[in-house]
DNA sequence: CTAGGGTTAG
């Protein structure tokens, strides 16, 4: 410290000195900040500053006002400057500092401008708190205003246009930069990166002086988030060949360039020289390293650099978390997460997200609120990211009502959000919701995207709605300049074909100015299977089996067809021409997961060690069904038997093992939800909606295409899908 | 720890 705190006979020297001079100050002592004598204080500005700038009032409490600050009390600082006689400009710059990094820029302006002397540390601290705050106006004023720009204030504005996607006017305040200094060059090339004009940023790098470790860094991590992973790790090795030595953050940079280049000998090489350096110390490193291993397919490395880091923060913690899940390994996910918690590891925004995605992955509610309950008690629960997971877990897991109540709470929406409750509306079936969402979408200045789109038509699709998918349709096609791709057209074939329209459909697909792919045909020849046209569906077969002629669904289709209508001639044909192109049939199965367990059907599945109740409860229903009068609709039996033995294979479809087996496993009353991997069998389909009205409880389907939820007597696709 | 630059998890 080089200034000696004052003894105590100075300052009383002081004290009486000022009282003297200012005797009705003793009354606002112990006021905060008082702005009314500071004009008072205006009158004798000399005075006034030897006042503020005594260093050894800063000296003894700057630290109380560090103390508040970093606890996140800024107002605990109006308190200490309560006691404060004479406060310095650091002191003022520190409150300032502290205000706006709480998101109280109308309380840090008016500090600012209650401060009689602002050197120019002041003037870009307040600069940059305008910014941290979002008002880059008002920093652009001040700065505007300020008497001597330095390099510093430049620096932050560039920083702030940069930040606020106004890369054109930083790249003007750089050029206009009396000074430049590396800092200055660093920034401009960071603001060129996260603003995806990455080879500009390259341009910039190859003009820079002299670079230091910075710089490179920047460089390496711009080109690896811009995609560009290969070239990120040329400069990586070119670093290395100049001498400047790599640093933390340069190898995280590095790490992760590695992982999405998939270059594993690179770095295997970085990790041993991670090793040897004791970068490892480094939790940025550590977990660029699990998330290296984790993206090469090497969890158990991941798992072994999580054992081996020296501390386990919640980034660490987190990578792992992530990697488990991209390794499908959603169970050992969910452990880490749990474990996170029970060792008072805060989970954090993408902790959440990563942990919900686990949830999906294993199609588990309970899983799920398991994850949303901390989430909320963390008040991340209305978090843009945090949300969308909670939308996009909700909608997969069956329960769509929870997705639109977090949907609701989310204030910040963004594109994702939109689209995510949409495509829910769409899985389940609400068209009219989605429909509704749109137009709040259009009047909110929300711009719906090429995913927005598939989310509409699907709605559509899956709730019949022929002239809203038609409007939808052209809406797009004339208003936005989203292109329209192959799925788009392949949704609008759907929408058209399930409703008959093949004529139209096929009209379509002739038309579109793509080459029809196979999604497209297969969308036509589903509808054809529909509505038994076979001569449409024989062409469009011909179609799929030219552009992709391992197709297994486009046989599928095409033999259920004939079959239905008794062409048992074409369909031994196309069995036999499947097995000798070596085609497999996808095995219908149906699953249901109870307390955790997943328990699997496949169809007259006996296996289950409940076999014997199951049964029972499906002859139980078998004879209620009966009462109401339900006949079998033996066309969706696809085999050449006899009729009785037709009823007695559709009676024991995996979906209706699973869902009497959910319905003995559960409480009386509470909702079941069962998986299928194919679409729900018509007659399955009627048969379920009687059950849910035998037993008064909810059914919920989740099939290859979309939810059914079935109650009462009725079903939520309203026989449409 | 009074102002400006690079890093992680999706």
């Amino acid at each position: 410290m080089s200034h000696p705190s004052p003894s105590a006979a100075e300052e009383g020297v002081v004290m009486i000195s000022f009282r003297a001079t200012f005797p009705s100050l003793r009354r606002t002592r112990t006021r905060s900040f008082p702005s009314s004598w500071l004009g008072s204080c205006g009158t004798s500005a000399q005075l006034c500053k030897r006042f503020f700038n005594r260093a050894s009032y800063a000296a003894r409490d700057g630290p109380a006002v560090s103390a508040h600050l970093r606890n996140g009390d800024p107002d605990g600082t109006r308190e200490v400057l309560g006691t404060f006689r004479f406060p310095d400009v650091r002191s003022v710059t520190k409150m300032i500092a502290g205000r706006s990094q709480n998101g109280r820029l109308g309380d840090a302006l008016k500090l600012f401008y209650e401060t009689p002397v602002r050197d120019s540390i002041c003037w870009s601290t307040m600069i940059k708190g305008c910014l941290d705050c979002g008002d880059l106006m008002k920093a652009q004023e001040l700065f505007d205003k300020m008497p001597e720009p330095n390099v510093v204030s430049w620096t932050v504005m560039i920083d702030g246009f940069s930040r606020f996607g106004q890369v054109e006017r930083a790249e003007k305040f750089f050029e206009q930069m009396p000074i430049v200094d590396l800092t200055a060059w660093n920034t401009m090339l960071h603001g060129y990166c996260e603003n995806a004009r990455v080879y500009d940023a390259v341009k910039l790098f190859e003009q820079i002086p002299s670079r230091d470790v910075v710089s490179w860094t920047s460089m390496i991590g711009g080109l690896d988030q811009n995609g560009k992973c290969e070239e990120a790790l040329v400069v990586f090795k070119r670093m290395f060949e100049s001498g400047i030595a790599p640093n933390a953050s340069t190898l995280t940079c590095a790490l992760s360039a590695c992982a999405n280049a998939l270059s594993f000998p690179l770095g295997v090489q970085i990790h041993c020289h991670v090793f040897k350096s004791g970068f490892c110390l480094s939790v940025f490193v550590c977990a660029s390293l699990i998330t290296f291993y984790a993206k090469c397919k090497r969890i158990e490395k991941s798992t072994q650099v999580f054992n081996e880091a020296v501390s386990r923060n919640v980034v660490i913690c987190t990578a792992l978390l992530t990697g488990y899940g991209s390794n499908g390994r959603h169970e050992d996910g969910l452990k880490v997460f749990s474990d996170m918690i029970r060792k008072s590891v805060l989970p954090n925004q993408s902790s959440f997200v990563s942990a919900l995605n686990s949830c999906c992955g294993l199609e588990s509610l309970d899983r799920g609120k398991e994850v949303h309950a901390p989430a909320v008690k963390q008040k991340l629960g209305c978090d843009v990211f945090v949300g969308n997971s909670l939308i996009v877990m909700y909608n997969k897991c069956g329960v769509i009502d929870d997705a639109v109540a977090v949907f609701k709470r989310i204030r910040k929406k963004n594109i994702v959000t939109w689209n995510a409750i949409v495509c829910g509306c769409a899985q389940h079936g609400r068209g009219m919701w989605a429909m509704e969402l749109f137009s709040q979408m259009i009047r909110g200045l929300v711009q719906p995207d090429e995913i927005t789109l598939t989310g509409l038509l699907s709605s559509c699709n899956h709730s019949g709605m022929l002239q809203k998918g038609r409007c939808l349709f052209r809406y797009f096609s004339e208003n936005t300049s989203i292109e329209l791709k192959h799925e788009h057209y392949a949704c609008m074939v759907d929408v058209l074909g399930r409703y008959g329209k093949l004529e139209e459909a096929e009209d379509l697909v002739r038309n579109m100015p793509l080459k029809a792919n196979s999604i497209v045909w297969l969308a036509l020849l589903s509808s054809c299977r529909m509505h038994s046209n076979i001569d449409l569906a024989e062409r469009a077969t011909n179609y799929i089996l030219e552009l992709e002629p391992h197709c297994s669904a486009a046989y599928v289709l095409l033999s259920n067809l004939y079959a239905s209508a008794n062409r048992w001639g074409e369909v031994s044909r196309l069995r036999v021409t499947m097995r000798d192109r070596g085609i497999v049939k996808q095995l219908g199965s149906s699953w249901v997961t109870i307390k955790g367990q997943k328990h699997l059907f496949l169809p007259g599945d006996k296996s289950h060690p409940l076999s014997e109740n199951i049964y029972w409860k499906l002859d139980w229903l078998k004879m209620k069904l009966k009462e109401l009068g339900h006949v079998p609709d033996k066309r969706f039996s696809l085999h050449d038997v006899e009729d009785e033995q037709k009823e007695e294979l559709l009676f024991y479809h995996s979906e209706r093992l699973a869902v009497a087996f959910a319905l003995i496993s559960t409480v009386e009353g509470s909702t079941v939800t069962v998986m299928k991997n194919l679409r729900i069998c018509g007659d399955c389909h009627s048969a379920i909606k009687l059950i849910a009205k035998i037993v008064d409880r909810e059914i919920v389907v989740r099939d290859s295409s979309r939810f059914h939820h079935f109650r009462s007597g009725i079903c939520s696709c309203g026989d449409y899908w």
